[in-house]
DNA sequence: CGCAAAATGTAGCCATGGCATCACAATGGA
DNA sequence: TCCATTGTGATGCCATGGCTACATTTTGCG
């Protein structure tokens, strides 16, 4: 029996829970939850971008700006289609919903926040804007608003 | 032509660059760099803490720990070993290599900083240790100084 | 006009990281 | 001792998100 050679081992169970577990397990398997999240985040963000800027929002535009080639891009923008945050007429561009111009604003809120606060803090211009491209999917509406009081009282 | 309507166009190029780009498409890409090292960095903090804390780490419970079935685990282990972090004994648990006590030991305590931060900024101690899972893999050096700097003067 | 260039779309490949399932190994306790 | 239980490992499946290559559509310009 691979039962643990009888040395030190650590307390375990823990109830099927639905919302965020505050175990360990718990937090990797929000963690992974929320990365799901972030592409289609940020292509909301980029597309809102884009059509508040240029008027339009095209596939090869959005590839640019992402650094990957319009195929991804594409790709991705059927997922986004799929989730029913946007939609695209061939050869026309692509448009966001009403939920995907929720979550667009909602982003771009959240990241200059994030980068407000990291320059608060102390963190150099450059890096902020970098670190704060992967950190804003992770910061939660509780963290949003700690962040928020914050900078108002600074 | 698909030559943009003659609309807005916005300014373009930039020579090919290899570190990290200032460009908005060079965060995305280095964000996704990045992120494709969260995984090897959360399993090898937490086969430290389990070598640490057990004497051993064993491919169930860091199954257990990161809420992922064993078969998951036992395939990122071959990751961590292709990578040179880890080694193996077949049935005889997993260990660090150099390379992976250092980058462990290295993940640790960025990611003890980065809750210390989220907490010196008023982030509640759940939604601050929930965040930082996923945060954390996206504070570069440079941001951890200043999280460090901030910290002390505080 | 008509056509070449650019944008768009499609298909297929690969790596990653989840999962379930099955077969094999190890071992503690009856 | 032996075997039921548990850990380990190997496969195979799926979704995601990169890529290249090729086909199709659009449209500005000569
Ligand atoms: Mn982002
Ligand atoms: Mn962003
Ligand atoms: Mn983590
Ligand atoms: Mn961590």
């Amino acid at each position: 029996m691979p039962r643990p050679p009888a040395d030190a081992r650590a307390a375990r169970d823990a109830p099927p829970e639905m919302p965020a577990a505050p175990t360990q397990a718990g937090r990797f398997e929000q963690a992974r939850r929320v990365q799901s999240m972030a592409l289609l985040e940020d292509y909301a963000e980029l597309i809102a971008d884009l059509l508040a800027t240029a008027g339009e929002a095209r596939p090869t535009d959005i590839a640019r700006r992402l650094g990957v080639t319009h195929a991804t891009a594409i790709k991705a923008i059927t997922r986004l289609k799929r989730e029913g945050l946007a939609t695209a007429l061939p050869y026309r561009g692509v448009f966001l919903t009403e939920a995907g111009e929720h979550l667009a604003a909602r982003v771009k809120t959240r990241h200059l926040l994030v980068v407000d606060l990291l320059r608060a803090v102390g963190v150099p211009a450059d890096a902020a804007e970098q670190d704060a491209e992967g950190i804003e999917h992770h910061v939660s509406d509780i963290t949003l608003e700690a962040f928020a009081r914050f900078l108002k009282e600074k």
